[in-house]
DNA sequence: AAGATTTGACCTAA
DNA sequence: TTAGGTCAAATCTT
């Protein structure tokens, strides 16, 4: 590809980086996105992350109030057999038995060994493993099923030329129709997460640029999450940032272990994973469309549905202006299962090293799973 | 050197 | 046809 020389930007700063006026809360500088600091990942919060197969939706294969008689890993092996899943390859479909197996297998043992808190810590760590294995798998499977779509679409001819020293785009993009998207009204656009700008455009009858982000995971954990903002015409004070997508992704930097964890279990090292609301009522039977209608409520009429001690990550939050959540059902566990992440809290114990998507960062830039995390701890 | 931003080119849904 | 979204080389920052 052949590019015009770049025009000197030193000194002179795009319109999207120079604030309104002084005293604005804009940053300084558009690259600069803090990272939230104490971000602590909690396993018993953790689900798989990849988005969840259309047949989990179904109200039977959402009664997932884990007792430790494996039904995590029956839910696995529905997705498996799911036939609109693209999980037909049998040696995807062998690995996932074998992990879905294993994961039964060691919640069993995790039952036995309810009594040790040792053990029980030990076999939260390996359930953990199998999460993530399982995640891992489904998301290799997602990719090489994308990879192949590509393919075909190359050969079937076009006006894309090659980029320099590479072969053509491999982008199979789409317009953001089929992600959730949740669009509010920010003072400031710090918001925790770690986000990479990857471009800007002039938008017609607007007088302020749009930008757009991805999360900085993108590639290295397949995090999908992006963000646009833009400044609005009439109060240049306020951003108007639109969330796409889920965050995937496990920043150690940018998640938060919960600070009061609400769990279902008791057993120390044996926390249980049930979704919202069935969590109190025994056994779950909203589905998917309930819980989005929930969100969607929620959002629509800004109801505070805010527990008190949960602190809400960028106060600076007006409005929630839009949320769409189709498939989502497997978020709205997670946000049943976790607690809302205590940035305060210096004194919370680092365990596996790594970073829960559920744990906060997750929560980052969704402000409707605040509500309903909320609503589901308080009935 | 590595990672992030900038920005023109490219792509596609409407 | 075009506005909006994304890519990726060039450039900048740390």
């Amino acid at each position: 590809r052949t590019r015009h020389p770049r025009a000197a930007t030193s000194g002179v700063l795009p319109p999207w980086t120079i604030p309104p006026h002084q005293g604005s809360s804009f940053l300084p500088h558009a690259c600069i996105w803090p990272i939230a600091s104490h971000h602590i990942y909690d396993p018993s919060t953790y689900l798989p992350q990849a988005a969840p197969c259309p047949c989990l939706a179904a109200p039977e294969s959402r009664s997932l109030v884990v007792d430790g008689s494996g039904a995590r890993a029956s839910e696995v092996a529905r997705a498996g057999e799911c036939p609109s899943s693209e999980m037909s390859m049998a040696p995807y479909e062998k690995v996932m038995d074998d992990l879905a197996k294993g994961q039964q297998f060691a919640t069993q043992l995790q039952g036995l060994l309810r009594d040790s808190p040792k053990a029980g810590h030990i076999m939260d760590q390996i359930l953990h493993t199998f999460s993530r294995a399982i995640h891992a798998a489904k998301a290799a499977a997602a990719a090489s099923a994308s990879e192949s779509e590509v393919t075909d679409g190359a050969s079937s001819g076009g006006k894309r030329k090659s980029a320099a020293g590479g072969g053509p785009r491999k982008a199979c993009r789409t317009r953001t129709q089929d992600s959730s998207v949740v669009t509010k009204n920010m003072k400031s656009l710090e918001d925790g997460q770690t986000w990479r700008k990857y471009g800007q455009k002039e938008i017609q009858n607007s007088k302020h640029s749009k930008a757009y982000f991805r999360c900085t995971h993108k590639y290295d954990q397949q995090c999908m999450a992006r963000r646009q903002a833009q400044r609005c015409d009439d109060d240049p004070d306020t951003f108007r940032v639109t969330y796409i997508g889920v965050h995937t992704c496990r920043d150690p930097a940018a998640a938060v272990a919960p600070h009061a964890p609400h769990l279902t279990g008791t057993a120390a090292g044996c926390h249980l994973i049930s979704f919202a609301p069935a969590a109190a009522h025994g056994t779950t039977t909203s589905t998917t469309t309930t819980n989005t209608n929930l969100v969607d409520d929620a959002a629509a009429t800004g109801s505070g549905l805010q527990l008190p001690g949960l602190k809400l990550e960028g106060g600076d939050l007006e409005e929630v202006l839009s949320s769409r959540t189709p498939g989502s059902s497997a978020l709205y566990g997670a946000a049943a299962a976790a607690a809302w992440p205590d940035q305060g809290d210096v004194t919370s114990t680092l365990q596996y090293g790594g970073a829960g998507a559920f744990g906060g960062g997750l929560f980052d830039g969704y402000p409707y799973l605040e509500d309903l995390l909320s609503y589901d701890l308080d009935h």
